[in-house]
DNA sequence: CAATGGAAAACC
DNA sequence: GTTTTCCATTGC
């Protein structure tokens, strides 16, 4: 008997199966998708069984298996397929699909030491209870064996607390033994059981929509805007599809920022949940991964990551928040997990839901065409008034001397505070300010190895550069001719200091990428600005989505246009769906929330859109522009990047690369590039970049095919290629 | 004509 | 990914 190995060397000149010969010995143990130790050239490598077979073809030397490694298959057929759809449609090497689908405790890993299953070692005793009792000298003796007897497993752990030297004596004279059993380290918490709620008539219809369609492939676009109560939606579908026997995944952008969404479904459904997400350690991520393949769970909550849950019997798929753009991936394989879990409803033959308050035009356009069942929420569930929305022109602040906050904004801070209510403010850029010059030679702090000025960090009072992590320490004086030198531009830390300055009394939080670096620190922050510990949330994007606080009633927008001037074909669409989520989240449950959105383009058709709450006119205003400038969803968009140390060299591959395209693409296919990319300089790497731009183009798969193994062995110049792009 | 070094190919 | 092979250049 022969084996088929893919070896886990993700490199792309090894995609490819190996054959071995199986051993006698091993010859009961042998099954698809299970691990498998080999000899390749003078190492030993783990790698997945994809093939058995009894004869081998071809002119090569047969080596044996050394071992078999699992004792249950790893990958299913699903599975299997599944990394077969990312290689073909993304490029990538089949290794690469793997590693990304299986959390990495299943990964020979030289480095670090391996992650095993964690044990519990339980006491037991190992006579009758009376006799036990009878031998044990000590009252502390007597009361472990009391409480073994008392519990049906009482821990190790647990018993050396009552006494520890106790313990020890008892397994000594072996009046009790102990036992170990594999524990999973996330515990499970009992939840308040919570009532499922009745639906209104926009929620039934969508429901009756969706049940219809139970066991059959189909493509559903939810449209309800933020609190028309999707949620429940989706927990009456599944409650429906459980019934039926089968299992449900449920996918979100992050599941650090929203508790309350695990919170309610853990509510519902109580221990059937296993949750997915980023700040999982591997351990923690190995356990849940297991307790979902033993198929101990009916519901998986998870985030990008979790579209390759190894859920078998799956009824239905969720997508929560669908224009989310964590959904992609933007390192290789650089995979949209909606597309994953589109493929994995059609090999099930199940519906597929996709919720937005804000839907990405892509999807949007498609439901027009009947490509998607548009399904529409309408109207707040308990008819909520919707925030209101102030446009400030900053450039009327600015003559006032409020670069930063307006007076507006300022008073809608000191109303809220004033009234017990929260407020969050928005700013999407970090550290205290960007750009610190002298104004006297010019000279600008920069990072040595990035095209990017370095940003000032006051708390560590540091320049950092953002996009490589170089850090050096600020002078007082101007390095170059000892003058003083100039802050411009701000960031987190200095609204920080403002708000300080004007409300003094008041707890300020700020969340961005400094302050939530430790494990469980996004959580903590969070659960204390709930309980109201804090009175202002500020923070980067990342306080952005699914933010779900009742006593907030104020949102304020400190630079709408950051997002607005960003070059790139879907910042419109960004912007939109930022602060329109941001405004949905002012004053939820009985106040009626205020959102003040600063800008220096206050006649800006966006902004106008989100303070009219507006998706239609927003929708077609921007169908209009991205079909006047060729981009989707008239256009699907492939990105490549050429990249390496050598400028002139990887300008000149940059060149052939296009060449290359024009010769080999369909002839309505636009080429657009080679350019610099926006920061050309990363980390000493140059980079320039092409675009693609095509409708219909039956060579172009094959063509990128063949250009990317033209580099596979170029060691100078790297190529990336970005199937469907988020941004350009 | 051997020694050296970098690129290409092979690895089952 | 590492090891082996190939080939051209360099050194004496």
């Amino acid at each position: 008997m022969f084996v088929d190995v893919l070896l886990e060397l993700k490199n792309k000149q090894t995609d490819q199966t190996y054959t071995y010969k199986v051993p006698t010995s091993l010859l009961k143990k042998i099954e698809i998708g299970k691990r498998v130790k080999v000899p390749f050239q003078h190492r030993e490598l783990e790698g997945f069984i994809l093939n058995v077979k009894k004869k081998v073809e071809g002119d090569f030397t047969i080596r044996e298996i050394l071992a078999v490694l699992d004792e249950e298959s790893i990958l299913n057929e699903e599975l299997i397929k599944l990394g077969q759809f990312l290689k073909n449609t993304y490029l990538c090497s089949l290794s690469t699909a793997y590693a990304t689908m299986l959390p990495k405790a299943l990964k020979a890993s030289l480095k670090s030491k391996k992650i095993n299953k964690k044990y519990e070692k339980f006491l037991i005793l190992n006579m009758p209870y009376d006799d036990a009792l009878n031998q044990a000298k000590t009252k502390s003796q007597k009361e472990i064996i009391d409480c073994i007897e008392a519990s049906s497993k009482l821990t190790k752990k647990e018993a050396q607390q009552i006494s520890l030297s106790s313990v020890s004596t008892l397994l000594k004279k072996n009046i009790i033994r102990e036992e170990q059993e594999e524990v999973y380290r996330l515990e499970d918490k009992v939840y308040v059981s919570d009532e499922k709620k009745i639906l209104n008539t926009e929620q039934k219809n969508a429901y009756d929509a969706i049940l219809k369609k139970l066991n059959t492939f189909h493509k559903f676009l939810l449209y309800g805007i933020t609190g028309s109560g999707k949620t429940e939606v989706y927990m009456q579908v599944i409650e429906e599809v459980i019934k039926q026997g089968k299992t449900a995944l449920v996918v979100v952008p992050e599941i650090s920022l929203t508790p309350q969404f695990v919170y309610t479904f853990r509510q519902r459904f109580s221990n059937s949940v296993a949750v997915l997400h980023s700040h999982l350690s591997n351990g923690e991520r190995y356990d849940e991964w297991r307790k979902i393949k033993r198929g101990e769970v009916k519901i998986v909550i998870g985030v990008r990551s979790a579209a390759f849950a190894p859920l078998s019997h799956l009824g239905i798929i969720i997508v929560d928040e669908e224009h989310a753009e964590s959904y992609k991936q933007e390192n290789t394989p650089r995979y949209n997990a909606i597309d994953v879990l589109e493929y994995r409803a059609e090999l099930n033959q199940i519906p597929i839901v996709l919720g937005s308050a804000t839907p990405t035009l892509e999807r949007m356009a498609k439901s027009t065409k009947n490509l998607y069942t548009r399904l529409e929420l309408k109207n707040r569930i308990n008819h909520q008034a919707l925030p209101i929305c102030t446009i400030v022109d900053m450039k009327e602040e600015a003559k006032k001397g409020n670069l930063i906050l307006s007076d507006a904004l300022k008073n809608e801070i000191e109303g809220a505070l004033s009234r017990q209510e929260q407020v969050i403010l928005l700013l999407n850029r970090r550290g205290f300010s960007t750009t610190i010059t002298c104004s006297n030679c010019g000279f600008t702090y920069k990072c040595p190895h990035c095209d990017i000025t370095l940003t000032y960090h006051k708390t560590k009072n540091n320049l950092r550069c953002h996009y490589c992590g170089y850090t050096t320490y600020k002078k007082d004086f101007c390095p170059n001719c000892k003058e003083s030198l100039n802050f411009y531009g701000y960031g987190t830390e200095k609204l920080e200091q403002l708000i300080l300055k004007e409300f003094p009394d008041t707890k300020v939080l700020r969340m961005d990428a400094d302050t939530t670096r430790v494990k469980n620190s996004y959580e903590t922050m969070i659960e204390k600005f709930k309980n109201q510990e804090y009175d202002i949330l500020l923070g980067t994007q990342m306080i952005s989505k699914g933010l779900d606080f009742p006593k907030v009633s104020v949102v304020g927008i400190i630079n709408a246009d950051a997002s607005l001037n960003i070059a790139d074909f879907r910042s419109n669409e960004r912007t939109f769906s930022l602060l329109s989520q941001a405004a949905g989240r002012a004053g939820r449950k009985d106040t009626v929330g205020t959102v003040v959105i600063q800008t220096y383009m206050p006649n800006n058709f966006i902004l106008k859109c989100v303070k009219e709450q507006n998706y239609e006119k927003f929708y077609q205003y921007e169908m209009n522009l991205r079909k006047k400038l060729k981009y989707p969803p008239f256009y699907y968009l492939v990105g490549i990047k050429v990249t390496g140390m050598d400028y002139d060299l990887c300008s000149k591959e940059a060149v052939k690369v296009v060449q290359y395209l024009k010769k080999n693409v369909d002839e309505n296919t636009i080429i657009l590039g080679p350019t610099t990319a926006n920061v050309f300089k990363v980390n000493n790497i140059y980079r320039f970049q092409i675009l693609i731009k095509y409708r219909f183009d039956t060579k172009l798969m094959q063509t990128l095919k063949e250009l990317d193994s033209l580099f596979i062995l170029n060691h100078k110049i790297h190529l990336e290629i970005d199937i469907n792009p988020t941004s350009v």
